[in-house]
RNA sequence: GCCGAUGUAGCUCAGGGGUAGAGCGUUUCCUUGGUAAGGAAGAGGCCACGGGUUCAAAUCCCGUCAUUGGCUCCA
């Protein structure tokens, strides 16, 4: 008797072993149809697999994320199938799903590859899918493995067998394919309508630079011809909102070789755009009782050696700078937490100073390699909207609490509504990674987990994934396409306090340290507005925009009576321009609408003869007419909705 | 840093061993208009940089630099 228990609580019983796929077929065809792997008893397996004895059954079709990624490498089975057929004698390594599609790490052997034959590859993908090849689940042991991958003569399977333990090696097999693989794989290669080859890329065999460089091969497919076309349409949108192509077309930043690579240059927009954002962070960390602090760009080396910085980091920093007659040495500060721990240091600190919460946006640099250096998302001098707050263990929870607070906020204020919360706790295997005493990191532990969920955050967490000084919390979130990032970040820190022997005189009349709370709900100003751009597609908040309103004279006869409007905006504390090139409304209009100026406001004779004007707003039309004053309330009352706690 | 691709006008790109091309932008002139591109003329390039091959190189080869897709890394 087998019983297989359903998410849904309801139990199935079977009197022989049964396999997911069956089960399936029971509830519906249609069901069964779609259904691409199992999770058996939190495991996923072959939907075709035999569950022998009881076990809790969820069906994964490929709306699942387990039901996406076993899609997924039973594709990189096919590619590679596809790829040995078209490509004879090419090597195989390792072929993984990935978040969108999957890989497959080629040796080619010397024989060419290129974007030229991607095509060709789709098809035989395709070809080979219509022959809905069973995948076969093979038992095998290490011995047999290891002789056929000797008669295929595949050393990079050979290599990974060296790792594995008899008696736990499966080979997986559809058509004429076979590959050592733990699976799950879909049932039959059918399921696989439309593939595309994406990109080719370097990599190094078990990612090493020592070992020989393969070729990866990305690709990806789907069930429906429609949903690989609304994928491709979704990286054509990506490429529209690319932070760096918007940012050259709205004039925000720049990049000049001869000041040097990752080092972005901010334009007059992109300076309005990102103080904006700084004031607005500002102006919110005063109301919630921060201090501004401000610190210098370089500091002494030995800074870092007591922070420990410059051990673990060092080779990620520039090279130290010294002073030409006294022989001191400098680093451009990667960090600003080392700085504001000694202005903690400044002043004896008493219980009744805490929480300290020291703010400031602060530049820093980091060598990054070359080749990870892209627009504004990954740069070698950044500015972090920093804070580092200094309270009593017992504080720790309510501490994170208002972080977690302002950070949903600003979420909110910027319309990033869909996120979750990492919490990253100790690896529980490891704890001599860790410092500080087991008692703080409970506590801290307990109290990130507690207040996330009393603040209704969805979590996940994930072990092991701590800095080596404490817990973190940080927040991703998904753009308006759908794409992932990690933006804000909470961090508990023990070590600092300790390296730095921070104080404070506890009301028991007693030395105490505190604890330090790292936090940055932007991350890093470059980073944010890089994917604030892509999230609004160059279209900011009113709020925020460089520009707010366009004023467009219908002729120049006009011009006098659009500067009475700019003069009446301005009042208002609306930023606005006004287009007085001598071209026709509709040229001026459409030059508006590509800069994404949120309001454009059109003034010709029947608007001075009534002293109306007639806005329009960008991406929707014409609103009609109605005086100035009634326009630049409207704008105003907008904005306050927008900021509206 | 490593591998691949790319580098031609301010921007987007075509071309390709023998006067350097287009569209957009820009400048000047004409046009003065009602909700997404009015017209004309002109300016603008050491074809990334340095070597080589060649009678001749923007074009072919090598190197450098930068950009870019990945890899590795990310306090």
């Amino acid at each position: 008797m087998v019983n297989i228990t359903l998410p849904d609580g309801s139990v199935k019983s079977y009197e022989h072993k049964v396999t997911s796929l069956q089960v399936a077929t029971e509830i519906s065809e249609g069901l069964a149809r779609n259904v691409l792997a199992a999770e058996v008893n939190g495991e996923i397996w072959d939907a075709t697999r035999e569950i022998a004895s009881d076990a809790s059954l969820k069906l994964l079709t490929f709306d699942s994320d387990g039901g996406k990624s076993t899609m997924w490498h039973s594709s990189a089975h096919l590619l590679a199938e596809a790829l040995e057929s078209l490509f004879p004698g090419v090597k195989l390594a390792i072929g993984p799903p990935i978040e969108n599609g999957f890989y497959y790490d080629v040796d080619f052997m010397g024989q060419e590859f290129t974007d030229k034959d991607f095509k060709k590859v789709e098809e035989k993908m395709i070809e080979l899918a219509r022959l809905k090849s069973p995948f076969e689940r093979i038992e095998i042991s290490k011995a047999d493995a290891v002789k056929y991958f000797q008669e295929k003569d595949d050393p990079y399977k050979l290599e990974l067998l060296e790792g594995l333990e008899d008696g736990q090696i499966t080979f997986y097999k559809q058509g004429g394919f076979t590959d050592l693989c733990r699976g799950p794989h879909i049932p039959h290669t059918g399921f696989i309508k439309a593939a595309k080859v994406m990109s080719i890329a370097g990599a190094y065999w078990r990612g090493d630079e020592k070992n020989k460089q393969l070729t990866r091969v990305y690709g990806i497919t789907f069930l429906k011809n429609k949903d690989l076309t609304a994928h491709l349409a979704l990286l054509e949108e990506a490429k529209k909102r690319d932070h760096r192509k918007l940012g050259k077309e709205l004039g925000l930043f720049h990049f000049s070789p001869t000041v040097g690579m990752g080092l972005p240059l901010w334009l007059p927009k992109g300076a309005d755009l990102r103080g904006r954002l700084e004031n607005f962070l500002k102006e919110e960390q005063r109301k919630t009782g921060y201090l501004p602090v401000i610190t210098p760009h370089i500091g002494n080396k030995k800074l870092y050696e007591t922070s420990g910085h410059w051990a673990k980091y060092g080779d990620d920093a520039f090279k130290p700078i010294e002073t030409p007659q006294e022989g001191e040495v400098y680093l451009l500060k990667p960090m600003n937490c080392p700085h504001h721990c000694e202005i903690y240091k400044a002043v004896p600190r008493s219980y009744r100073d805490l929480p300290l919460r020291l703010a400031e946006f602060g530049t820093v640099y980091r060598y990054e390699q070359s080749g990870e250096l892209h627009g504004l998302t990954r740069v070698r001098g950044f500015t972090q909207d920093d804070a580092h707050i200094f309270c009593a263990p017992e504080d720790v929870k309510e501490e994170v609490g208002k972080v977690i607070d302002l950070v949903l906020y600003i979420f909110k204020v910027l319309k990033f509504e869909d996120f979750v919360a990492q919490v990253s706790l100790r690896d529980p295997g490891n704890p001599d990674k860790y410092i500080g005493d087991d008692e703080n990191w409970d506590a801290a532990e307990k109290a990130i987990q507690e207040i996330a969920d009393e603040k209704g955050l969805k979590t996940i967490v994930e072990l092991g994934e701590a800095a080596f000084y404490g817990p973190k919390l940080d927040f991703m979130v998904r753009d308006a396409i759908g794409r992932k990032w990690q933006l804000g970040t909470v961090q508990i820190d023990y070590n600092l306090p300790e390296r730095f022997e921070l104080e404070y005189k506890g009301s028991d009349n007693e030395s105490h340290r505190p604890v330090m709370i790292h936090r940055a709900p932007f991350g890093s100003m470059e980073r944010f507005c890089a994917i604030l751009i892509e999230h609004c597609a160059g279209k900011f908040p009113l709020w925020l925009t460089p520009e707010q309103v366009k004023i467009l004279p219908i002729s120049d006869r006009f011009n006098s009576y659009a500067k009475e409007v700019l003069e009446l905006l301005n009042n208002y504390d609306i930023r606005a321009s006004i287009d007085e090139r001598s071209e026709k409304i509709g040229r001026k209009i459409r030059d508006a609408e590509l800069e994404r100026v949120p309001y454009m406001i059109i003034v010709g004779e029947k608007e001075a003869e009534s002293g109306e004007v007639s806005p329009r707003k960008q991406g929707e039309g014409d609103m009609g007419s109605m005086k100035i004053e009634t326009f630049a309330e409207f704008i105003q009352e907008e904005i306050k909705e927008l900021l509206a706690n």
